[in-house]
DNA sequence: AATGAATGAGAATTCATTCAT
DNA sequence: TATGAATGAATTCTCATTCAT
């Protein structure tokens, strides 16, 4: 029995071990910065021995490498699955909410990955190819579309594109990064609105002026 | 007699001795980052001992909080006094090329700043208000004035200030921060035409349709 | 398999560690102070690497906190135990002379707890406890006992109990501390048979006049 | 005029500038210890630049031996010429306050001289010559007087006097050193009563039991 | 595979002392 | 002689990583 018990054991904590270390990483990223959050207390909230994590990833860096990982697989895809190209402003306002809350959810390991990279060129590289440039992309099918169906002028895309997910991302690093709200406090839905609104109107061809 | 005191000045004396160690920690945590900038490297670029830092800092954090110096001073009113409230496009394209050169010269020490937030909640504090709210204020501004005369639609301008900036700050980002510019490369006054054309058709009560 | 074990532990094991430490700080601490003594040469002394101090003691004044650590446990139990309550002078001379070595084995140690008592209040609270007041105790408690039973006069038991160990303690110092035998020397049992005579004089009701 | 001043004012600082020094030194090393006070701080306290007292001690050491310089001088001569020799209680009373008070006066200071005596071999002999015998000498002369003229048994002065002068010590350190009043409470004059009483009885020939 | 004690390089900070003015 | 800025050796403590069990 005790054999069994400790065969379950293994069956049952071996897969989960890599996740539970990598989860555990990522919110005492989160929450103190790389640098700041030890392997000891990772181990901790992963409820595993400090050195497992070596078994694991064979140092630190690795781990917030591994940070990245979750973009390349399906939650991106369900992400990019909104990206349809449609132009109406009810669509185009499903696929904000759904970018934003995408920003939301990742801007402050962004944060930290874009902060880290000026330590590691690779993770610099592998940051711009595997979130930046697939995050902007959708944009800038969304643009492309439009502009070839000839509802949008004829603006550079990956200007457009680079242009608009600024216009969201300083929202979000004003709450989530600045916490700045106590200063001025924004609603989100009414931020929506506006940025749609200003953008749409910025490159439509025919300015439909909204109620405001 | 003026001339000898002036020379020794200039040697070895104090007020410069502060302003090298000064400069020398903002190159260095430009370059590594706070953390990652010893004061022992600071000290030698800065061509003083590192206890002489200890006599003008009292600790490495202080430092970091000295940063912000630069922007409560006559630099700064410079820069503000451009926003002169003028709608017309010369004088907005003036002014976004000063704010966009102001966000170039020093992105990467508001990334400092801005990561470093989340260990000294002062620090965050007297950053907003320092740096983040004096950006946006002339944005503001400008912005209020064009509602007023009519020009702008009844926007929110402290939105649509954030949202200016932020389609801004993603284009000096990519290439200070993310160095992204073999991906994809921007030209700095196309950048300004371009968000400067939609901006403003997007805020513009009558929008007038750029020649593209 | 047993012996094994046993081998193992005696190795390298934690139990000893902590001890080696303490031992060696102890050591170090005696020889040059608490100030002086380096965690680094107490990490040499007892043959581990500087980091493992920490390991055990978070901080330094931790360590010396622990010097405590032996009053609290049997060694002291035993000390005390010989405090019977018995007047004859054969007793007080039996008990005296644990005292006296109990004084002398750790007078360097007590040096160092009262000097540093002044930075860390929490030590001095702890050292007047555990070890002050312990160690006057038995002391007062076979004074009570002989002015109870009407051998000693009615003395202030707490007021004689200090003066006597005050009495002792000076000649501990005298060779212990200030190194002073150069200056005068003095006959361990000598001064012991002195102290016992004029202290049983001075408070008994009858005084009972030695040979010299 | 302006050249006077300046005469007036090294005139007038330049002896006294030692005494302000030494002084302040006196107080901080009273406070904090030798090694804790700074010499920047002793300076401030002295009201001069932290470099003149480099001009006046050649190192912080040569401060800590400066403070024995008073027990050479009359300060020390003023109360030894009160060790008359007299036997009665009533001069010995008078003694004993005046040589409480000194220990009092300068427990602290013993405190440091003792405790950086390990550290410099040159200061404990000193110490020793300078303070501890010359303390000792009036109270070996008395127990000598009172045992040649016969009212005193024929004990050892040296023990004697040294045990005596414990006794009392031993108080001090209870209040002024180990700040332990909290834990009991002494009266000073019925301790020094005591004190008497118990070693009067213990050293006279013919034990005149006090009243109580 | 998992453990966690041991490691030791590395970093900020202090402070007595010097010396140019 | 007085000054006080500059110095840099010295010290405590942290933490990623290793490795014997």
């Amino acid at each position: 029995m005790a054999k069994q018990e400790r065969a379950k054991k293994e069956n049952k904590n071996q897969p989960i071990r890599r996740e539970l270390i990598l989860r555990a990483a990522r919110e005492k990223f989160k929450e103190k910065g790389f640098h700041a959050a030890t392997t000891s207390e990772i181990a901790r909230r992963a409820g595993v021995a400090e050195g497992t994590i070596f078994n694991y990833f064979k140092t630190k860096k690795d781990l917030l490498f591994a940070l990245l990982e979750p973009f390349n697989t399906q939650v991106m895809g369900d992400f990019f699955r909104e990206a349809t190209g449609e132009t109406d402003k009810d669509s185009l306002r499903l696929f904000l909410k759904s970018h934003l809350s995408f920003v939301k959810d990742n801007l402050v390991l962004f944060k930290i990955l874009l902060y880290e990279s000026q330590f590691y060129p690779e993770l610099r590289e592998r940051f711009i190819k595997e979130v930046v440039l697939k995050t902007l992309k959708p944009v800038e099918k969304h643009l492309a579309a439009g502009i070839n169906s000839g509802e949008y002028r004829d603006i550079d895309p990956n200007t457009a594109a680079r242009a608009f997910v600024g216009m969201l991302t300083v929202f979000v690093a004003w709450s989530e990064i600045l916490h700045a709200e106590p200063y001025v406090q924004f609603d989100e839905n009414a931020v929506i609105e506006e940025v749609i609104d200003i953008f749409l109107n910025g490159i439509r061809k025919q300015s439909i002026l909204s109620g405001n």
